[in-house]
DNA sequence: CTTGACTCCGTACCAAGGTACGGAGTTTAT
DNA sequence: ATAAACTCCGTACCTTGGTACGGAGTCAAG
């Protein structure tokens, strides 16, 4: 198993992606394609398998490809740069709870409001929508 | 302002949307167009107004063009259907902040640990991702 | 040496919610 | 009556992150 020749569904499985997705990531420059298979299959470095871990991880924290692919660019000799990038992403997340925390809150008023309501006549969830 | 005919960019600008949006809903069967104009430009009733505006808040609440269909097919007859869409939209929404404030907190860590950091060689941040 | 599994490559398609374009017809104002 | 502004209509395009397809070539096993 660990002297088998890194072609692109072996990189896929050990990695965790569909050979697509590896394909894509090719297309959009985010993982190198190793050298032109002039005749035969590409044999990837094991490197390209971390790197696809690494940018599951990333994406699991919420950054774009495009971001993640800057975050590779960067490496981890460019901290300032990466902890910039980072407290971005944190602001665009905390700003985004609290879109969706007012938004739970009015949502939950509005299914209370509907609990409360005992007659049959109209739904309130739709007349606070209407009126709002 | 008042008598004026409705026509498409009057609504739109009535209901803080563009024409192309309200083109758009129109398509996808939101709103309705009003009769076929044989000869001329539609004219819509007032209500396609108020139906924008709902549409806007619906859509400021997290729902969905085709959940906010079924509410306005659903009108304000049919409380226990509109409070159970309702309902599954709040436990969506419940499980967004927590997916977020899970990744509020790694991210805060990550960019802690960046700061304490105060030699240059590595970035926590990069080195966490690599190996978590 | 043939069969089956794998790979390559380009291209098209998906979700959602629009946005943009362009030619032809209509309405309105001057 | 003519120009400016508006509308209609179909269609293509945009974003992000992939997924699917199909024909042709290649590799590995029996």
């Amino acid at each position: 198993m660990s002297d088998k020749k890194l072609t692109i569904s072996v990189v896929a499985k050990n990695a965790g992606t569909g050979i697509e997705t590896l394909r894509y990531y090719q297309r959009i420059g985010l993982i190198e394609e190793p050298r032109k298979p002039n005749s035969g299959y590409r044999v990837y470095p094991k490197e390209t398998i971390s790197r696809l871990k690494f940018i599951q991880r990333a994406k699991e924290l919420g950054f774009s490809l495009s971001e993640i692919s800057t975050l590779l660019v960067l490496g981890d000799g460019r901290c300032v740069e990466t902890k910039e990038i980072a407290s971005h992403k944190l602001t665009i997340i905390k700003n985004k709870i609290s879109d969706l925390q007012a938004i739970e809150s009015t949502l939950e008023e509005l299914i209370n409001s509907c609990e409360r309501n005992p007659s049959h006549q109209g739904c309130p969830i739709i007349t606070a929508i209407s009126e709002e």
